[in-house]
DNA sequence: GGGCTGTACTG
DNA sequence: CAGTAC
DNA sequence: GCCC
């Protein structure tokens, strides 16, 4: 249901929430047989209980079946990569009703058409294995480009989930003024060295060097979407952080940060809010090393990776 | 009623 | 700026 | 959607 709102709907607010609750009654240690189970919990208002109330009487949900029925082929569409729910519905407007409708659409972003292009494989879930694989691979190609450089597979891998919907990779080198030979990484001359192991597709987004979003081919697995950021070593724990998610524990430790410090918390650093009059502006980053160092700064205690699936 | 993370890209 | 993505 |  989460999906139709985001995908379609572009309700971002609703779509959080549904996928909050969805997450959060998954993971009570017992199942959920009756509302007064739920009734209490924050989080979980009016609309909620009777939601949950109907699918544990009828075992359906009309709102969800109503809903699909109203919303249709444009679904798949929002759920392309690079199409959200605004472009969904033109789209549908325009006649398109399926990916493969989209193949000859010349008006695509490049996105969109690494997002069609592509579509079901993206959408296959990748083994964690397969991520590791990767890493390692990844890993090689950098040691060769700057040895001493730190590889990790951040975003779900590295909350140990078994399998992950993308590969997410963070390099940063430990030495500074190694630092700038690194971020050739993401260039495209140097992806071309990934490529000739044929194993990198193509290059899109980022004109800022330090950053590859796209699409790997590797071992002839699935193609699958991949993300690599080059960092410098001093924001790389809040990099880190940030990409290892999830993002509703990103979203809280922000908000948290904001409203109970007025820190800005960011993957480049924890600043300080500084006003005088109306001009508000930030100082330096507060140096963390680590991300232990971050969630001590904000007065937390350190959850490990695979506590932080919100 | 208004906020709900913060940042960067494309077009 | 809107739209999209992370 | 929920919470203030």
């Amino acid at each position: 249901m989460w999906h139709l709102y985001e995908d379609v709907l572009g309700d971002q607010w609703r779509s959080l929430i549904y996928r909050k609750t969805v997450n959060k009654l998954r993971s009570l240690p017992y199942k959920v047989t009756s509302v007064e189970q739920i009734r209490e919990m924050y989080g979980v208002g009016k609309s909620l209980v009777k939601m949950v109330k109907e699918i544990l009487g009828t075992g359906q949900l009309q709102k969800l079946d109503n809903l699909k029925a109203q919303v249709g082929e444009i679904q798949v569409l929002g759920s392309v990569w690079g199409i959200g729910a605004i472009q969904a519905r033109e789209l549908y407007k325009k006649g398109f009703r399926t990916v493969k409708d989209l193949e000859n659409y010349s008006s695509l972003t490049s996105m969109q058409r690494m997002g069609v292009k592509y579509y079901d494989d993206i959408n296959l879930r990748i083994p964690r294995d397969e991520v590791a694989d990767t890493e390692k691979f990844v890993r090689g190609v950098v040691e060769t480009l700057a040895p001493g450089a730190w590889v990790n597979a951040a975003g779900s891998y590295r909350r140990g989930k078994p399998t992950c919907g993308d590969v997410d990779i963070l390099i940063t080198h430990p030495d500074g003024s190694r630092f700038t030979s690194l971020r050739c990484c993401t260039h495209s001359s140097h992806l071309h060295l990934l490529c000739s192991h044929q194993d990198l597709l193509a290059r899109l987004g980022g004109t800022q060097p330090d950053m590859f979003m796209g699409i790997f081919h590797f071992q002839g697995k699935p193609y699958r979407r991949i993300d690599i950021k080059v960092y410098p070593r001093h924001v790389y724990a809040f990099a880190l952080l940030a990409f290892t998610g999830n993002d509703v524990l990103n979203r809280k430790i922000r908000f948290l940060a904001r409203v109970k410090f007025g820190y800005k918390l960011s993957d480049q650093g924890l600043f300080i809010r500084e006003s005088k009059k109306k001009d508000v502006w930030f100082t330096e980053s507060i140096p963390c090393e680590t991300e232990r160092e971050i969630f001590e700064k904000l007065g937390l205690d350190y959850p490990e990776p695979h506590d932080r699936n919100w």
